[in-house]
DNA sequence: GCCGTTTTCGGCCCGACTGTTTTCAGTCG
């Protein structure tokens, strides 16, 4: 799956036009290609393979010229378009107009007047206050560049959702507790469900915007103000997030969730509408003229362009305008239809809590049923249980089993190492006196793409295997997802009866919405999972939901929003 | 460079904030 790498192409295509002084409009569509390609689960050089350049430009955003460039990329691995732009500019200016606050224009005027070619030469040269004699710029936009500079060097990346949805909970009972709020909400991509966000969007209104400003800017956790005007701050927590606040007029409260929901694309799509109906869309409502036709209610936002309400997590421009407008978007799955859960972990293997404890936690959630699943023999490293070991572990889940009986139904399994080859790490006879088995790769990351799939393939069909869990592997901003053929595994899921798994683990969300979604399409059933390893995980769930519904998954699409009869007969 | 239930050419979302300016460009989301 080259599709990151073929995305920063045009990512770089786009900063490097950005510092000439051509078309602005060049930039935003190589950006919006890059974004298209970047977010595709379908795997573009096999795309490439199937049909050439022909079959590239199907894909939304890519035209002749781009698709063309992906040809020359994926034969020759290089680009002479971005060649040729990178010869015109130094090679660290790129990094220089992305620190927060300058731009490319900026970026180009540093190195023509000052011949700044990367962060390094920038900071001597604020250090030396030469920039504040520059034209346009001055002594605080130097002391902004070392700062940026400081931000920068810090590092900085996306957070993870199961983080984040807390602080912004936090943030919006502090702001409820100490200045005038009367509504407020969470929204951005942390409301979209996104498993990472790079930074927290927050909308309150209030009838005293300036107070409630102050109150944010001034909440004990934060380190730093960015910025603050009249209707808008944004800040950097302690934790180094960013939080942005906005604060409307009640009257605008479902156009400015709208807006700051996003994502830009959506938005943009949503506003290209209404320019053609002769409106204009913005945070405050919808306008004919000075008249204002929505903006107190989202609903109203979208009913004037004719389309039901679309769920947050499906505005990523991915078609859901078109199946908003068809009448034919999907009624996605709801927490509160979650009956159970699969993938739960005890102290027997690597989790921390006894099996009542989790069981506790899932009657607490209101669930029907869960399934104890605890590593097999191979997996020395979190506590494997032999078969023996298995087996006497039944016994206690079996008597866990019987002590919350007319309480919830507590379900015997194991998450099972798939082995290199594809057996699993226990013989038939140990997973058939089993409730359901659950298997994943935990070793041997590395092999090709065929073998791994090849691989997994072979375990999906084993008939006791029923979840195939986290099927790519990856850690959020720690490991890259393996190589495999993810529309083979899907198929072969399909074809057996195998569920698919979302985890719900915070740095796993894995499969994410997009792969998710073509699972659905490949006809799979999918299992939303939490992996807990503590009692206090099973709360994760919220968050594989949310990752589900940015997979377009209805309840019928998800085995634990089933009852329990019909998942063991799923099962069996 | 892309795209078309107003267009194959002429468009391409929209407003807030900041710093450096005397009225606005650059950046951000």
């Amino acid at each position: 799956m080259r599709n990151g790498e073929v995305a920063q192409v045009f990512y770089d295509i786009a900063d490097l036009i950005e510092m000439t002084e051509g078309d602005r409009f060049r930039p935003i569509a190589y950006r919006r290609a890059a974004r298209e390609i970047e977010a595709m689960p379908e795997d573009i050089e096999k795309l490439w393979r199937q049909g050439g350049v022909d079959r590239l430009r199907q894909v939304p955003g890519v035209g002749q010229a781009i698709a063309e460039k992906i040809d020359q990329y994926l034969r020759e691995g290089k680009v002479d378009a971005l060649e040729k732009l990178q010869k015109e500019f130094p090679k660290g200016l790129v990094a220089v107009m992305r620190l927060r606050g300058l731009g490319p224009k900026r970026a180009s005027v540093l190195w023509k007047a000052l011949g700044i070619t990367d962060i390094a030469d920038l900071k001597r040269a604020a250090e030396n206050r030469q920039i504040r004699r520059l034209k346009g710029f001055g002594e605080k936009t130097e002391q902004k560049i070392l700062d940026a500079i400081k931000l920068h060097e810090e590092g900085q990346s996306r957070t993870l959702i199961a983080v984040a949805w807390p602080i912004g909970e936090e943030i919006l009972a502090f702001m409820r507790d100490h200045a005038r709020i009367d509504r407020a909400a969470i929204a951005g991509s942390a409301r979209r469900m996104r498993e990472a966000v790079g930074d927290l969007d927050l909308l309150v209104t209030s009838p005293e915007p300036v107070a409630a400003i102050r109150v944010f800017t001034t909440m004990p956790r934060v380190k730093e103000v960015v910025l603050a005007g009249e209707t808008k701050a944004t800040v950097i927590l302690d934790s180094r997030l960013q939080a942005d606040i906005r604060v409307l007029d009640p009257g605008s409260w479902g156009a400015g969730l709208q807006y700051f929901t996003g994502n830009k694309d959506h938005n943009i799509h949503l506003r290209t509408m209404a320019q053609s109906r002769g409106w204009k869309l913005d945070e405050y409502g919808i306008f004919e003229g000075e008249r204002k036709i929505a903006g107190e209610t989202e609903e109203g936002i979208y009913a004037a362009f004719g389309l039901p309400w679309i769920p947050p997590e499906l505005r990523e421009e991915n078609g859901e305008i078109e199946a908003a407008a068809k009448g034919a978007l999907p009624r996605l799955v709801e927490l509160k239809e979650i009956r159970g859960d699969f993938h739960v972990h005890t102290n027997r293997s690597d989790g921390v809590d006894p099996i009542e404890a989790m069981v506790q936690a899932a009657v607490d959630l209101g669930y029907e049923y869960v399934g104890i699943s605890d590593h097999s023999q191979s997996l020395v490293v979190a506590n494997g249980l032999s078969p023996d070991a298995l087996r006497m572990h039944r016994a206690r889940i079996r008597a866990v089993n019987r002590e919350f009986e007319g309480k919830i139904a507590v379900l015997a399994g194991t998450e099972c190492d798939i082995l290199e080859g594809g057996a699993l790490d226990y013989p038939d006879d140990v997973l058939k006196e089993l409730d359901y088995t659950v298997a994943s790769v935990h070793s041997k990351f590395t092999l090709s793409e065929e073998e791994q799939t090849e691989r997994v393939v072979k375990a999906i069909q084993n008939p006791f295997v029923n979840i195939y869990a986290h099927p790519t592997t990856r850690l959020i901003g720690s490991r890259d997802p393996i190589e495999i053929d993810l529309e083979a595994v899907m198929e072969a899921a399909a074809a057996t009866g195998t569920a698919i798994e979302v985890n719900a683990y915070p740095n796993r969300m894995d499969l994410n919405g997009p792969n998710a979604r073509m699972a659905k399409e490949k006809g799979c059933i999918l299992a939303v999972d939490t992996d807990s390893h503590a009692h206090g995980q099973l709360g994760n769930m919220r968050f594989g939901v949310g990752t589900a519904r940015r997979g377009w998954l209805g309840p019928e699409d998800v085995v634990n929003a089933w009852p329990l009869d019909r998942v063991r007969a799923f099962f069996r």
